[in-house]
DNA sequence: CCAATAGTGTCTTTCAGACATTATTGA
DNA sequence: TCAATAATGTCTGAAAGACACTATTGG
């Protein structure tokens, strides 16, 4: 009930501070590969290692908008960066100097730059996704589970596109679901798939310049379309051990 | 970063508090409705206002930790309830005391008594789903995201059991998705589906005591099987509207 | 020419949804 | 006897997945 009446002894301002902090999953796609944007910590408590970029939010600032700072901090820019809120953390030990609730945030953008630490970490750099150090805080846990929503999200919306640029092949697009999936995909299968579904992608009637590195013949383009939702989606095999 | 350096002038400590709480979207089917729990302000702002049930986290205590006890303030019991986080919301001006990040989380039960109001609240009471009222604050919003999940949550998982008793029959069960959907849903196609999905419920072997209330034979019973994922899953009606 | 890739066609199986049918109960 | 409901059967169409095939390019 948001404060309406404080019950005896429980007014807020009275309280041990409580701090909130925004921690962004950022994802893109390269060489092929799901990355994620770390930070690396400069003070302590874990110096020297790896964690998520995020700060605390500030007066003012709504959630969406702190991420976004945050990630616009560490990358330099948040082109067509899509955003969206993931799940928050708040158990009272996770940062072990004060009371933190972290909300998360995932990011998905196209192939991003090298980013330019901030002012306040060592160093940063994108990691495989399949390849993660251990993390600082509970930002395993919080990783974990923006990985999983990214899977999730690709099979009933039209995120993957916003892996890939402007214009794109069935192939590139296809290469965002096997990165995001760590699974080869059939390719004739693939290709019929997204272009049943309606509003997934639009022809833009050119082709790419040249064929493929190894050969082959040249890839029609598309651009992304105006659906919202995947109807019908595109299921990932089902994975038997998550069922039960 | 959760606060790994304090960017000059950003120590959070220095920071006008901010107060973190949690708002609970308590669903249940009473009299073949979906019905939410809400609560009457008994103090500005929004006094005589129906709210979510909630309030400030405890020094100590965990998110979902503080989540059950609002719900079980309210309700009396948090039986086999299931409970688990929605969203956070923190806009600087949803409240106009002071700036309030709120946690919500979504729980579902099996036909709940009738609320006790807590200490701090005028009234507490069930209200349908389809019939509710302005709601104090952003709450109407945050219970527009509850039951999308609630809705959501049925297609995929075998959620729809936890708003029934022990044992149950497949018409019971279609109550539930009528309910919660808002949808009249083909009792032969619903009987043979659910039953085709391997480990949403198990026979008991036994049957109810007696026909209809109308009339008609005894229906099986059954109990909730062990399958944390529907495969292949109950998908309500493609709706047009929501695609684009 | 050969290997790789884009794109299409075909077949089988699974599943959703419409509908019919049988059996069992209460009124 | 009649109406309501439980449970099962049948049919159609949509869609996924396996696989084959053609066409086009680079080397």
């Amino acid at each position: 009930m948001d404060g309406s009446q404080f019950p005896a002894g429980y007014d807020p301002r009275a309280f041990p501070a409580v701090a909130v902090t925004v921690d962004v999953v950022a994802l893109t796609i390269r060489q092929g590969a799901l990355q994620v944007l770390l930070v690396e910590r400069g003070e302590q408590p874990y110096a020297g290692r790896w964690a998520l970029p995020g700060g605390f939010i500030r007066p003012g600032e709504d959630l969406p908008e702190a991420a976004a700072r945050e990630l616009a901090e560490e990358t330099g820019l948040t082109p067509r960066a899509h955003i969206e809120q993931l799940a928050s953390y708040g158990a009272p030990e996770r940062d072990p100097r004060m009371r933190i609730v972290s909300v998360s945030y995932l990011a998905f953008a196209p192939d991003l730059p090298d980013p330019r630490p901030g002012t306040d970490a060592a160093d940063a750099a994108w990691h495989r996704a399949d390849r993660l150090p251990e993390l600082a805080f509970d930002h395993g846990r919080i990783l974990g589970h923006g990985l999983e929503r990214a899977r999730d999200k690709l099979e009933y919306t039209p995120l993957a596109t916003t892996f890939v640029g402007e214009t794109f092949t069935i192939s590139e697009l296809r290469g965002v679901y096997e990165a995001v999936w760590g699974l080869p995909l059939h390719a004739g299968n693939f290709h019929r798939k997204v272009l049943s579904v309606p509003g997934f992608v639009e022809s833009t009637g050119e082709t790419t310049e040249s064929g493929g590195a190894r050969g082959g013949p040249r890839a029609r383009l598309y651009r992304a379309g105006d659906a919202k939702l995947l109807h019908p989606a595109l299921l990932r095999p089902a994975r038997e051990e998550e069922v039960r």
